[in-house]
DNA sequence: CCAATGTCGTTGCACTGTCAACTATTCCGC
DNA sequence: GCGGAATAGTTGACAGTGCAACGACATTGG
């Protein structure tokens, strides 16, 4: 094994404020959407990717995938939100194995609703914190982060 | 209630692009964690916190707000950690409600192990994409955010 | 000194998420 | 076509985490 390059006090400060500063951020986004809406963060962003594919359905791999979750827990999300109303499973014609999850009128409504109150927390707690100059800084530095987490071999 | 500011496609971008590359790397150190080391990116977490403690123990409750858990959350990877045998549970002489986490030699020789791999990790997926400069954006903008969602009332 | 109130750590409960195993179906090479 | 391998979705078992309730102790005000 050769040497290991620690973390200079920089890279220290940085890591530490990046993690303690987005744990605090995702907790309090959740907080939000419980409290205001019942839902959690990870619902939310389910019920967005539905309504954002055409005819607000999708595979439930593709679902799984899109939500950076496994198969499993997109079968158990989409059966909390089936109970709820907000989305219905419908049969794949193409493919018999497969299931569709479908976003009901009464999910689009739900988050409609729900909507305001998380991008106004997104903005209270990220956006109205920085300047255009650090978006962009920001949006560079972490799709770089998931590019290279998300093409290629390692 | 008013408008609601939406977020504009820079926003959006910046905004997917920073939920889902943190997710992925979370993920990431937790799996290399996990596979190298047998530990959870948590209890890695608990372990760095109590090694750089003076005597290298703290008060549970401490504890707690060091890793941004909760107090049951430290009561149960204390546990955890002790049957290990990383961690030990002392008496807090001072306050008898108290119980202080002590990390035992065990565990600082299992911090010093599994170290290297967790730092080469975060370099891979994190340091060594950005130049000097975005690591103080990032640390800029991440502490910005943690001090807001820390400090004041709001 | 004592009663009221607050804090410390733990535990029961509920919930969420992952992994591995399973059934049903599709795909591929021969 | 057909048999083996791969894939879709679900489920059971299980680990981790938060909330609320609890007992033990500390602190405060009278």
């Amino acid at each position: 094994m050769d040497e290991v390059r620690w973390l200079d006090p920089d890279e220290q400060a940085a890591w530490r404020a990046y993690l303690d500063g987005t744990r605090l951020f995702l907790q309090a986004l959740d907080k939000q959407l419980q409290a205001d809406a019942g839902l959690s963060l990870t619902d939310y962003e389910l019920l967005v990717r539905l309504s954002e594919a055409p005819e607000r359905r999708m595979r439930m791999r593709d679902l799984a995938d899109a939500t950076l979750s496994t198969r499993s827990g997109a079968t158990r999300a989409v059966t909390r939100l089936e109970q709820a109303g907000w989305v219905r499973r419908v049969e794949c014609p193409d493919d018999r194995r497969g299931t569709e999850a479908e976003l009901t009128d009464a999910g689009a409504e739900k988050l409609a609703a729900s909507a305001p109150g998380h991008v106004t927390a997104v903005r209270a707690h990220m956006f109205d914190l920085l300047s255009p100059a650090e978006v962009t800084q920001l949006r560079a530095i972490t799709s770089r982060m998931r590019d290279r987490l998300t093409d290629p071999g390692q």
